[in-house]
DNA sequence: CGCTAAATTCATCACATGATGAAAAACGCG
DNA sequence: CGCGTTTTTCATCATGTGATGAATTTAGCG
């Protein structure tokens, strides 16, 4: 299963750049510590923070591993590093209580499926809901974090009773869709254009919101 | 974070069962089988299956983890043993569709939540869960086995249009429920009581069956 | 009782991992 | 040009991991 990686270094590894050889800096201007950030992000969103291996990131980055550590200084802050929100949550929340009541359900699953929608905001997404399902300590500060950032600021907008109940039933909605559109793909759901899923959802999440 | 266990095996250490110590077969019949299941179990269900040493269930289950092996064969198997699901789809299948139709989201509800509160339940699917959200490869094979076994039957009784992309939205709705309960355990909702959760989400998914 | 089969531990192997420190090569400022 | 700084690799460590085979003890059948 996960057990032997095979290193495959043989005939077909490392299509991605030809392995770099003799120390010492490199010509040119290469973002390097982009690329090790990107081959990262990539690992991180694919296969979660303890399947991830610092050797495989820097192989996928045409890198050393210890280039990493000079870079980041160790796996966690890489990871902390690549897992900036993509989003500001402030301005999300601005957005969403922006417009007709009737229409709040609408509006938050329009931005919510919207950051998922671009490429970047996919990765790093599925990045950190892989790191909160885990159970390390990272993911207990990020729970917090989501739930001061998130939860408490749009319940005290709300103004209805039960509101905390209501934005945590609309999140684990919202997290169900991530979760079998973009990690599962789960069909038809993956497969579903983003209108029709918003024409779907909108009146659960109102629902749920007023109801 | 995850990077240095410490063992704590001075003073602290495996208050379970006191090292045992000689080989060879002990006396009366343990369950010994049953218990390194019960500790890997456990830890599936609460760290995955990367971050799982077959050292440390063990440990918990105060024995040698050679004899995991002698047991199971490795960890892959350990692993798969330790997943079946504590339900027969078809039994869970023609309960839900045991009654009148306007109250179909209601008993999917209740049948799915029941599954989760029992202990025995909730700890196979948070291994399974987890394992399905922690790596693509799993997802990947559980997503034919969700669509094989539930959603394309549930579909078929269904006998409405666009009946696989109802039940996947409900699926949606159901594995966020379960993601931010039992995995996330995200107040309010990981505190609310069954009947609540039932209350609100049944007329959400009762919409997403028949709008 | 005697003997085979099962249960259990111990001592290892081979390997991957994260981390560190030193050395080499290019950059860029003076 | 010269020289400090930055970027990069290499060699290496200590540790943890899954796995294997031999050794030891008990159970259980005849």
């Amino acid at each position: 299963m996960t057990s032997r990686r095979t290193p495959d270094r043989s005939t077909a590894g490392t299509p991605d750049r030809a392995a770099a050889r003799t120390p010492g800096r490199r010509p040119g201007g290469p973002d390097t510590r982009g690329e090790i950030l990107a081959a990262a992000r990539e690992s991180f969103a694919g296969k979660g923070f303890a399947a991830t291996s610092l050797r495989a990131v820097a192989r996928e980055a045409g890198v050393d591993a210890a280039l990493i550590h000079h870079y980041f200084g160790g796996k966690d802050e890489l990871f902390i590093e690549s897992m900036s929100l993509p989003i500001d949550p402030r301005q999300v929340a601005a957005t969403i209580l922006d417009g007709p009541r009737d229409e709040l359900g609408r509006r938050i699953v329009t931005v919510f499926l919207g950051v998922w929608e671009s490429p970047d905001g996919q990765q790093r997404m599925k990045a950190i809901l892989r790191s909160v399902v885990s159970s390390d300590e990272v993911a207990r500060m990020m729970r917090e974090g989501i739930t001061q950032m998130i939860i408490h600021p749009v319940s005290q907008v709300l103004r209805v009773p039960d509101a905390e109940l209501r934005v945590s039933l609309v999140a684990s909605q919202l997290l169900g869709m991530a979760l079998t559109r973009y990690l599962v793909e789960l069909d038809p759901i993956a497969t579903a254009d983003v209108p029709t899923l918003i024409d779907r959802m909108a009146p659960a999440i109102q629902h749920y919101l007023t109801a």
